[in-house]
RNA sequence: GGGCCCGUAGCUCAGUCGGUAGAGCAUUUGACUUUUAAUCAAAGGGUCAUGGGUUCGAAUCCCGUCGGGCUCACCA
């Protein structure tokens, strides 16, 4: 960890001090650059080894390594690498007074022209050189970089700086949600907010985090979802709506989980959840397309098309596939517990038919789903905010899209009728005192909502953290968040 | 939260059986000057995460605490 004691401090304030007593400003107010690395290496690719150009640029950027007491240094811009070459029958006096005084990671501004130098290296010639901000912080060592893990997520921007993987995978996770965002504008949805503060908690099946506001001396629940202030606005008449944002719970970190991780939702009025399974497929292979350029994604190994159609099956046939069991024959949770347990999986602790189903889903069915899927008609009581199936009450109208194994969203017919949303939340307020903390609370200002009519509708979710692991083949949820959250240091 | 493992210089890492704290890069000084992890010479840099214990003596052994990793549970 740095500090502000260290060694290299003290020789970086000391330059910064010489600088500042030449009248020197190392902090401008400004600096403009007319050229960026990469175009530069794409524009003289061809230029010879050896050869001079006329051509004038400006560029800026980190000094990721000196050489010769200064006369090569590495700039890093935005875009890529290239060498400045500082040469005393080029530079000014004053200006090479200056290169004393330079740091590794130190920011410079360079003017000068093109050449690529005898050794290939494409370079600046600097006829004027900057530094336009001093850094009093020494940088990780140039070979092995930063590699400590704590270390890349507590100073994130020193992770950013010295390895490009980081910053590349964390610029395709911004490059998914703006693709995301284009896909639905295209589609007619309307980007809209809804509230993060939430006076009962709703959406979804999660310990919360809550927090007080003192002006009103109310506790508050950081949201778990958005969905049920979305459908308020399916009932003001936004038909076609959807929500990037963050969602809070209050559980276990690991590589696929942070406590804030960031969730899409959409709804649609006048569709059903087969909308949302044909929506589903095209919205990721819109997404694959835009930042990969292809719809064929390499996860863990594993080929992956996303253009191809995606296997719908259902829950109940997908456990009677891979575990031998069908559940559908099962009228009790004994039943079913017992069904479970000739298959190998214990589900003693199951306090409904829908989670033994789920339970088995998730032990025997779910790691095999690495072509995409999805997992069609959930059991009704682990899903209290979707329709009854058309053609079978004990199930509704509610799929989950698994991905390389990953579920990676989910979507619903959503309940439109009070009257029936107003037993679902009964049912889940009996879980609730029964002790299941997860169980949904029972939000009456939703179900007058629902009361003031509610059209047909279809809704989908997605976890936008997961969707960015898989595209960008990242190891854990932490490299696709800047600031992962950590435990406080001291 | 449970189990296992880890924490030594700014960074990356050695440190044997418990016996004066090490290297490379980085830094400083000097040399060199069309280098590519530049090179050469020298110097400086440590509360060995932290608090206790055992011991003549602890980076090393034991216990607590803090932070991290893996994993299980919970979960998207």
């Amino acid at each position: 960890m740095s500090t502000e004691t260290n060694i290299h401090y003290e020789s970086r304030l000391a330059k910064l001090k010489t600088l500042q007593e030449k009248g020197y400003n190392p902090y401008p107010y400004k600096f403009e650059p007319n050229a960026f690395a990469a175009d530069l290496q794409e524009k003289y690719k061809d230029l010879e080894t050896g050869a001079d150009t006329e051509d004038r640029v400006t560029i800026a950027g980190r000094a990721m390594a000196v050489r010769n007491s200064g006369m090569f240094i590495d700039l890093k811009d935005k875009s890529g690498k290239i060498q400045v070459f500082c040469h005393k029958n080029h530079l000014p006096e004053a200006d090479l007074e200056l290169l004393k005084c330079l740091d590794v990671g130190d920011i410079v501004g360079v003017s000068g022209y093109i050449r690529r130098t005898p050794r290939g290296e494409l370079s600046v010639a600097a006829e004027k050189f900057d530094i336009i901000a001093k850094s009093l912080q020494p940088l990780p060592e140039k070979f092995h970089g930063l590699t400590d893990v704590e270390a890349r997520y507590r100073q994130r921007y020193v992770d950013f700086i010295m390895n490009d993987d980081s910053k590349e995978i964390y610029k395709k996770r911004c490059q998914i949600t703006s693709a995301i965002r284009r896909y639905f504008e295209e589609h007619g949805f309307l980007e809209v907010e809804t509230p993060m503060l939430h006076p009962i908690m709703g959406g979804a099946n999660a310990k919360p985090f809550i927090t007080h506001h003192n002006a009103l001396d109310m506790d508050l629940y950081l949201r778990i979802a958005p969905e049920l202030y979305l459908k308020r606005l399916i009932v003001g008449g936004f038909d076609k709506v959807f929500e990037i944002g963050r969602n809070f719970r209050n559980e276990g970190i690991d590589k696929s989980h942070n406590p804030e991780f960031t969730a899409l939702e959409a709804y649609q009025a006048y569709a059903d959840y087969n909308t949302m399974a044909d929506l589903i497929p095209d919205l990721l292979a819109y997404v694959a397309k835009s930042v990969l350029g292809t719809t064929v994604v390499n996860y863990n190994g594993h080929e992956i098309d996303l253009g191809k159609p995606f296997a719908r099956k259902s829950i109940v046939d997908l456990v009677k596939e891979y575990a031998g069991i069908d559940l559908m024959q099962a009228q009790t949770v004994e039943e079913a517990q017992a069904m479970a347990k000739s298959a190998g999986v214990d589900a003693s602790g199951c306090t409904s038919w829908g989670k033994v189903v789920q339970e088995v889903f998730d032990q025997k069915v779910e790691h095999n789903l690495i072509d995409p899927i999805l997992v069609m008609d959930m059991p009704k009581d682990v899903s209290p905010l979707a329709k009854t199936h058309r053609s079978n009450p004990r199930l509704v109208e509610h799929f989950d899209a698994y991905v390389g194994g990953m579920e990676m969203g989910c979507a619903y017919s959503e309940l439109s009728n009070p009257l029936e949303q107003r037993q679902r939340f009964e049912a889940q307020a009996a879980a609730r005192e029964a002790g299941d903390e997860e169980a949904q609370m029972f939000d009456a200002d939703f179900v007058t909502a629902l009361e003031n009519g509610f059209p047909p509708s279809g809704g989908m979710g997605m976890g936008i953290d997961r969707l960015a692991i898989f595209l960008t083949g990242a190891e854990t949820i932490r490299d696709v968040i800047a600031f992962p959250t950590l435990r406080k240091k001291d």
